[in-house]
DNA sequence: TGAAATCAATGTTAATTAAGGTTAATGACG
DNA sequence: CGTCATTAACCTTAATTAACATTGATTTCA
């Protein structure tokens, strides 16, 4: 089998080097480019199996290059790499149609356990969407902001991706352990206990509509209902 | 509404044999069947609404039953029941076509939820009612709420599906049996006593109108009526 | 026949236990 | 330091089990 092709676009050297030569390690071929139009271009002739792209970048961000490769490609992966506190004016109105993320700084493993997923379960669906909306709130899952009214709250990692988990399976029950698995890879007592903390936070941020709630289902798991 | 077909294949008769009455007691239908070449001519035969498929089985192992009945199936979703506990089965499930697996041991619970998980976010699109007028009361079953007026009650997932089973079936004489299969999938004697206990409640709940109640028909079952 | 006794089914309330909720303390890390 | 994740400690609640009460059908027997 042909080697994985990966357009990874960076315009930091030094992590670019990094990411590269990690993904190369695991038998990826990838090429690095620094800028949008050059990934445009490679993208065009290579057809990449996958995309790894910068959100910060000079020039066109990386939302950007990710629309114009959605206008000649609908199935490409696209993995968006985002650093917190960077994109806050950026990203305001944007559909670009990428199918995951991960924030700087990110963990080799877990850039390549995205990168299999995406690449193992053929074309995708689910695409990231900024701007979530769940009730009143508006949810920003790469900006892990939580919204309601004039309001913001900024969400820590891991209370952003419990919301998006709750929310990729609102009005069903999510099986607690397939919560556990999700977020801690494992479904030991104490990252159980530490579940229950962050629900808890969770209830407290979304209080104030009602019409959204967590409610438990003791032994099984919960229900993310948003009427 | 036609009963859910399952198709089950299990090689061990005593799992298999509780696995099936646990599901029917949901009221699906189940067939069960031990081998690949049985699957797949039952598969063809009754297009099942469901799969649910043992990996390691004599024979064709499940892995390989999903990827024939891909060939004629895109879409019928597949559950793997697997034993092992490997990354690599894992994945192998997703890439012959499962949508979700499930280890052993498990619980009914689990895999009734996972059914119904993936028959939901299916075609098929049987809308929950949102709110359910019984008598001078307002149910909300997706958020497990029991209104009166200004007042309400969150009721807990025992209460709040018994409640929806007596509404389902108001006015008519419904077996205690068929109620204790619902809730619990099986009608021994210490869930038989805790029927009695949520029926208590349920009629603390509802005593405020007098047209709606709990009449007991001993030795058979309940009917519920809303005059 | 019909009152009393019997008995199983169900009602009610309370005790138990296990899961989860909450809040604070600790640890890790930039 | 300050923030976030984790661990800990303590509290609350759901679900179950148990204990005792009531009901009503059925049987017994004068």
């Amino acid at each position: 089998m042909a080697a994985t092709k990966v357009l990874y676009v960076e315009d930091e050297p030094f992590l670019g080097q990094i990411v590269k030569e990690s993904l190369e390690s695991r038998n990826f071929k990838v090429v690095m480019v620094v800028d949008g139009a050059k990934a445009i271009a490679y993208f065009n002739e290579h057809k990449p199996d996958i995309c790894v792209l910068d959100v910060m970048l000079p020039g066109k961000d990386g939302f950007t290059i990710a629309r114009e490769i959605r206008q000649v490609d609908q199935d490409v992966p696209i993995i968006f790499v985002t650093a917190r506190n960077q994109t806050e004016d950026v990203v305001k109105g944007f559909t670009s149609g990428g199918n995951d993320y991960i924030r700087k700084p990110f963990s080799m493993e877990e850039l390549i356990v995205r990168v299999n997923n995406l690449l193992k379960s053929g074309p995708r669906k689910e695409k990231v969407q900024e701007t979530i909306m769940i009730g009143k709130y508006e949810f920003l899952p790469l900006l892990y902001e939580l919204r309601l009214e004039k309001t913001s709250r900024k969400l820590s990692h891991r209370e952003s991706t419990l919301l998006t988990v709750l929310n990729e399976n609102k009005n069903q029950i999510i099986l607690r352990k397939d919560i556990l698995m999700k977020l801690w890879g494992d479904d030991s007592f104490f990252n159980s206990r530490n579940l229950d903390v962050y629900i808890t936070k969770l209830r407290d941020y979304l209080k104030e509509d009602t019409s959204v709630s967590v409610i438990t289902i003791k032994g099984i798991g919960y229900q993310f209902t948003v009427v």
